[in-house]
DNA sequence: GGACGTGACTTTAACGATAAAATCTCGCCA
DNA sequence: TGGCGAGATTTTATCGTTAAAGTCACGTCC
């Protein structure tokens, strides 16, 4: 009948206490004697009690929640990313929640635009789309950590992994066992951008560099970010009769369609075309044949973001104007080869 | 200097002007003549002015924000649902956080906890791990939609796809084009729970039931959830000499597992055992081969979903003692066979 | 020319929880 | 018996915003 959500108030009055008491009692905050403990959290599970947590935040000025924004949901990588901030927060008594920007510019700005921060202590931005101007141009207090392959403003944590070196590690192996033709799909111009796709084809590009060779040309592919991109890759470079004898993909999941696109023409892999990935995505190892490929050091990354989170947000509560106690960290994960069925032994 | 956030206050005494007069110039809720309004922007901008969304949704008691509570980030079915469902959600201008529970019962119940529930108009609850007990214990008048194929309360609104109807769909197909031994991989005992294992080993046995013959027990397969357990489950069926010329895998998931294994045993797919898989993940046309598998009217589950919400929502608003206006829906979305080079034509 | 409407703005009072300060109640000791 | 302290409980004020009611100046109309 009573539809209208009891307060503490409420539930001070059906147990016969001020409402300061029900929230020690609730909370433990303060002690209470038994007696009236008991009083109260009968009065609260009578009323059917719910406590309301905009109100406490109002207050406390803290949510004990953090927001990680990433493009897509519905991208492997991201959702690992996210899977394994939500496990290490929870460890530590505190919430994740994922937010989807849906990698456009005004939609990731927008999530993170100033107001919807203030919901959260801190806020993890997997940023990609934005430009360095565009996060340069916000003052705001909320703690934030960057994390991803854009050129980022210095003046803001930021964890990275080593997309130059895990590329060129990648390449090399395909140099080592054999390959002399190594297309990259997905790679970018040098000098176009400054994300991801461009440091790893410098990757693939130093790594001929070592060998004493430079890459043709028409190996580079570029292409979308999606499963049928790397599929659509390996058909133009078959129907163009553009000879290669390895693909370096420039992520696991291009690597899933190009080995679709190989398989469906018949090619043989590893024997006549060696793959190799980048991310060591949790499916990896169980493609056909699996997938060697790049692990950029997820666990890493992990723990660093979250440290440079904690340092943001101690440093936003002790009033900031605690001196240079130290500045904006750059972090850049260490990655590894992971050699499965993809690439040759030898 | 004064590192402490400006409030509307700060802006007000800025602009020489009231809190009030602040905020209906900033949301234009009410008139304000163009000077005062010009005045404002200035100061606020001034002082670097961030709304505080706690302190609006503490006096407005929405947030036009609508949480999904997933099991997990990182499983490819989660992650396509709350990306679909966030898109859906950005169309009408309302935001989507997704969290994740761990698929711990205790952690689902925390996160959908009253108390973090009222930071959030909705609540998209994607159950698992839940008994109907622990729901049907809850009293909220949060709104509350529930998605999964766990067994549900009757009280609450439930989108659920037709588990039954789709393996009976694939197992018809497998025997239909000619196998014999069709084993379920990830099956489940129906007599244990009322979860998805359980509805899809019963469409498995029932597909058995339609051409006259029963399954034998040796080809369940029970399994854990990841690729790993597809992979494991095959490797057991053939180490331990069990015939089988057919695998239905409960899930996508489980099926890349499955793939791997028979590749690795050098079984022929789809000539010397075919498989189908239940999920249509968007990764299941790029496997080697390309996976048949049943799909489960993803948007049509999205769109309901939404609409229950938004029904759910307004009775809410409307005082709910509005009658029986309309009762708890539940939505069952229709499967759909999708054929792809895991099975044989004919 | 006095009552009344209108637009622009201000004041007051919440929303619900809780920190900090004030009060109240005992039990205990000199 | 009076005083004191410790613990339990209440009171007061506040977090930042905004709905609702109040004030004020300036026209307008009969």
């Amino acid at each position: 009948m009573t539809s209208v959500k009891p307060t503490m108030s409420d539930v001070a009055r059906a147990a016969g206490v001020s409402a300061m008491t029900v929230s020690n009692a609730l909370t433990g905050r303060r002690p209470v004697s038994p007696a009236t403990r008991a009083r109260v959290e009968r009065a609260a599970a009578d009323l059917g009690y719910e406590l309301n947590l905009t109100a406490r935040h109002l207050r406390a000025g803290r949510t004990d929640t953090v927001a990680l924004v990433v493009p897509h949901f519905d991208h492997p990588y991201y959702g690992e990313l996210a899977a394994r901030m939500g496990r290490h927060l929870a460890d530590q008594g505190r919430h994740l929640v994922v937010e989807q920007s849906g990698a456009r510019r005004e939609a990731e700005l927008a999530a993170v635009a100033p107001a919807r921060w203030q919901l959260y202590d801190g806020v993890l931005l997997s940023a990609v789309g934005t430009t360095p101007d565009d996060l340069a141009g916000l003052h705001t207090s909320v703690p934030l950590v960057l994390l991803g392959e854009q050129q980022m403003p210095a003046r803001y944590d930021h964890v990275r992994m080593d997309n130059v070196a895990g590329a060129r590690l990648a390449t090399r192996h395909l140099l080592a066992t054999g390959s002399r033709r190594v297309a990259i799909v997905g790679g970018a111009d040098p000098d176009r951008d400054a994300g991801m796709r461009t440091a790893r084809t410098l990757g693939w590009t130093m790594a001929h560099t070592d060998t004493g060779t430079a890459p043709a040309p028409e190996l580079l592919v570029r292409t979308g970010p999606d499963l049928s991109a790397g599929r659509d890759a390996v058909r133009r470079l078959l129907s163009d009769g553009t000879d290669f004898d390895a693909v370096f993909a420039v992520t696991d999941t291009l690597a899933v369609g190009v080995l679709a696109a190989l398989a469906e023409a018949g090619r043989r892999v590893p024997d006549d075309v060696q793959v190799v990935g980048f991310d060591n995505l949790a499916s990896s190892g169980f493609t056909v044949p699996a997938l060697t490929t790049v692990d950029p050091g997820h666990e890493q990354m992990a723990v660093e973001t979250l440290r440079l989170l904690d340092q943001v947000v101690a440093r936003a509560a002790s009033g900031e104007a605690d001196g240079r106690s130290s500045g904006p960290e750059h972090v850049t994960a260490p990655v590894r080869l992971v050699v499965r069925a993809t690439t040759r032994s030898a």
